[in-house]
DNA sequence: CCTCCTCTAGAACGGTCGTTCTAGAGTAAC
DNA sequence: GTTACTCTAGAACGACCGTTCTAGAGGAGG
């Protein structure tokens, strides 16, 4: 793997498991095994545009999980559900350390880093459009489909958030009960027209 | 108000807005106006002290919103999607700055500080709690009642973050809508037992 | 008046931050 | 061998971090 993919890929790593403002370029330099100067060699915007890369990296390759998880299941409110004890599982067994780092760092970084929450806003877009032609094409309304997005990645970000303090699992299978709940009235056929 | 009370308030404030490490000793003293002797007199465990007090008086605070945001509406789902909704306005009026402090803090700092995040813990299972109460109030079955709260809470937490990230209140109104849904299915009367 | 104590005030300190700078290793072309 | 160029390597730098330290202001009790 060459060099700047290497530190990409340590970077968003450290994001996921601390944050932006907690990650030093002394830890990724360890982390990515490159030292200073390669960095600055590679990505001369520093730890700034190293997290920008990370984040889009990053972005890219979550939002292929979603046809990886939900294909298997006949019914959508059951794919959900597993989609969530998959995570849940995921979390507790890298010692609730994996997050997603879109979400912490977008949590962290609002305000303070208005390039890094414009990049952290591009990916959030690109998951809900991506996620929007997923269900419409399981067979919710367009309308449906983009609420139904927003909600199963609201429900999995703020689950993973009290998953992640409390140490349980418990979180994020309430929250995967529920959205396939929400998202099993979706699929009912329409009301009878009077 | 007391000093203490300042700069714990002013604490609360700062973590809402940009988080635990982001915020400095020195941007403290200023939004509390109280000088670097008089925090450390206060509070001899310095940042960290100050923000585990922070957590903790959030936390105390904003429980007691439950009742109040909920109780005004006799169709509990009604009352669920009208909290969101609120919480959407709120965001936006503040210029895309206010979260939850201990939803913030938890995803930063959730390896680094061992200490904040039991505060942190401890706060959302507060919640927990009385959530739990309040909903089996409303005429849940005490699982369902915990369940719907872990459900609330994470899909509150996660959407204030794609809010917030967007600078939109769609996550928040679709989330809101969504849990809405799934709190409707919850006072449909039992099956029939056969 | 003096004494005692709480709290304010901010300068000073060591450490760490992100970044820059200088030096050299490696390699390909001629 | 020489040149040119990319990338590695880490020391050095100034800025800022959280914390500690010294000094004094402001009252309360005698």
């Amino acid at each position: 793997m060459k060099t700047d993919e290497r530190i990409v890929q340590a970077m968003a790593e450290l994001l996921r498991v601390q944050g932006y403002a907690a990650t030093g370029v002394k830890q990724l330099t360890e982390a990515a095994g490159a030292p200073t100067g390669s960095i600055y060699h590679h990505f001369k915007g520093g730890k700034r545009e190293i997290a920008t890369a990370a984040l889009r990296s990053t972005g890219a390759a979550y939002i292929q999980l979603l046809p990886l998880l939900l294909d298997p299941y006949d019914d959508l409110a059951e794919g959900v559900e597993a989609a969530f004890a998959q995570a849940a599982e995921d979390l507790e067994n890298t010692g609730w350390a994996n997050m997603c780092p879109v979400g912490t760092v977008t949590g962290e970084i609002a305000d303070a880093e208005p390039a890094l929450r414009e990049v952290a806003a591009e990916v959030f877009a690109s998951w809900v459009e991506e996620g929007t032609r997923y269900l419409t094409g399981r067979g919710l309304s367009p309308d449906d489909a983009r609420a139904a997005t927003y909600a199963l990645l609201s429900a999995l970000e703020g689950a993973f958030i009290l998953a992640r303090g409390q140490r349980s699992r418990e979180p994020l299978l309430a929250a995967g009960h529920a959205t396939a709940a929400y998202v099993a009235t979706l699929r009912k056929p329409a009301p009878l027209t009077p």
